[in-house]
DNA sequence: ATGCATGAGTA
DNA sequence: ACTCATGCATA
């Protein structure tokens, strides 16, 4: 039988989460700085019969350059709020007659209008105006500026009437479908003002460095997410900066988010020695479902319907549900997961799925050429001197062998 | 780091 | 019902 939903909520207290190799990205900065996330857990509505506080004391030992321990500090470089840097705020000023129909309380992310201009297909911004309650922490002020905090909240009081809007959110992108060719980029002025459209060796260039500085000044991935968050009032979490600097995101939410990234790096790197950071503001609420686990072989499975028929039917859908013994929701999901893997700039690696049938070279690749994608040089995979970041080696050979 | 999930905006 | 941006939960 297929493993579907189970629920490791009370076995997986034994989940080890240092097997990162990187060091101290990932779920580290959800406890390596030592904040208490009280406020968070004090909305114990969550679904959650339990978490686990599995608190296996590893010291973060300082990568800082400084010689003391920037990681347990958690330094943030928001001490310096510019007047006027928020999309939001303006939004924030209008009641938009926002639909909440439900109970459930989503601060992270709110239906930022854009009032004045054609919006391609982006709901991007998420305008938390309920976020910043309940965070307080220990966090101590470097010279007498004043909560970092505080300060935010004053400059977004004192600027609720003149919008400034961020460097530039709005991106001139335009993904044309219809036009078979766009001249993206032209000369990008390196001055210092990037606003035109990276290459995509921009981006990558960029996210590479980008995760190089934020390591040396012992930032978290999870530390960017929430300084944005305080520094533009976009918050983001862990997941989205890693894929950022993995470049797994699409080439039009890379340029989005490039912009706000090389911000809080500038202010990050010219604020040395800063203070502790607040705490996260962790999902609450929202009852999500659990995550289904399917196995190895039914992956398999729909890796080759995939193959087959990147975009099945209902009909389709339905009876390989059916078949696999899924949830007909759980099967349409991944197709829809799967096509935006394809999607991404980084190839995802035709893993899991066995081509067993599939001559190399043959009609096997995404569809990078029908609409808002890359100007020709699809990165991920050109002339570079690492090898393919994934393609683990099990995973060739067999994986329809259930056991 | 990634798999499955949610939701807004569209078609 | 799909795409796209994004994230919780998990490995």
């Amino acid at each position: 039988m297929a493993a579907t939903t189970y629920l490791p909520a009370s076995s997986a207290v034994t989940t080890d989460l240092e097997g990162n190799v990187v060091g101290m990205n990932i779920v580290g900065g959800y406890h390596s700085s030592a904040s208490p996330r009280s406020a968070a857990d004090a909305n114990e509505m969550k679904y959650l019969p339990q978490h686990h506080h599995n608190h296996h004391h590893h010291m973060a030992s300082s990568p800082s350059p400084s010689g003391h321990t920037a990681v347990s500090l958690s330094a943030n470089p928001w001490v310096s709020l510019q007047p006027g840097a928020d999309p939001w705020t303006a939004s924030m000023g209008m009641h938009h007659a926002h639909h909440h129909h439900h109970q459930d309380v989503k601060p992270l992310s709110q239906p930022a209008e854009m009032m004045h201009h054609q919006r391609q297909q982006q709901q991007s911004m998420g305008s938390p105006h309920g976020w910043h309650g309940p965070v307080s922490s220990a966090h101590y002020n470097p010279g007498g500026a004043g909560s970092p905090l505080q300060q935010y909240h004053a400059a977004m009081n004192g600027m609720l009437a003149h919008h400034q809007a961020a460097p530039q959110l709005h991106h001139p992108l335009h993904r044309d479908m219809q036009s078979p060719h766009h001249p993206q980029h032209s000369e990008r002025d390196v001055s210092g003002g990037e606003d035109e459209t990276p290459t995509s060796d921009d981006l990558e260039a960029f996210a590479k460095q980008f995760k190089q500085r934020r390591i040396k000044l012992g930032f978290t991935q999870a530390d960017v997410g929430l300084a944005l968050g305080t520094l533009y009032g976009n918050v983001f979490s862990q997941t989205t900066i890693c894929r950022f600097e993995a470049l797994q995101l699409s080439f039009k939410n890379m340029c989005k988010l490039k912009p706000l990234l090389q911000k809080w790096l500038e202010e990050a790197d010219s604020t040395t020695g800063s203070p502790t950071s607040i705490d996260k503001i962790a999902a609450q609420g929202r009852k999500r479902k659990k995550r289904t686990s399917i196995e190895v072989s039914v992956k398999g499975a729909l890796e080759q319907h995939f193959h087959k028929q990147p975009k099945p039917s209902a009909q389709e859908i339905t009876s390989l549900a059916d078949s696999l013994q899924l949830e007909k929701e759980v099967v349409r999901v991944w197709f829809c997961n799967r096509r935006q893997k394809e999607k991404r700039m980084t190839p995802p690696n035709t893993l899991g799925g066995d081509m067993m049938d599939m001559p190399p070279g043959s009609h096997m690749h995404p569809s990078y050429g029908h609409h808002q994608d890359m100007h020709g040089s699809p990165m991920g995979q050109h002339s570079h001197s690492h090898s393919p970041p994934m393609l683990s080696p099990q995973s060739m050979g067999h994986q329809l062998t259930a056991h």
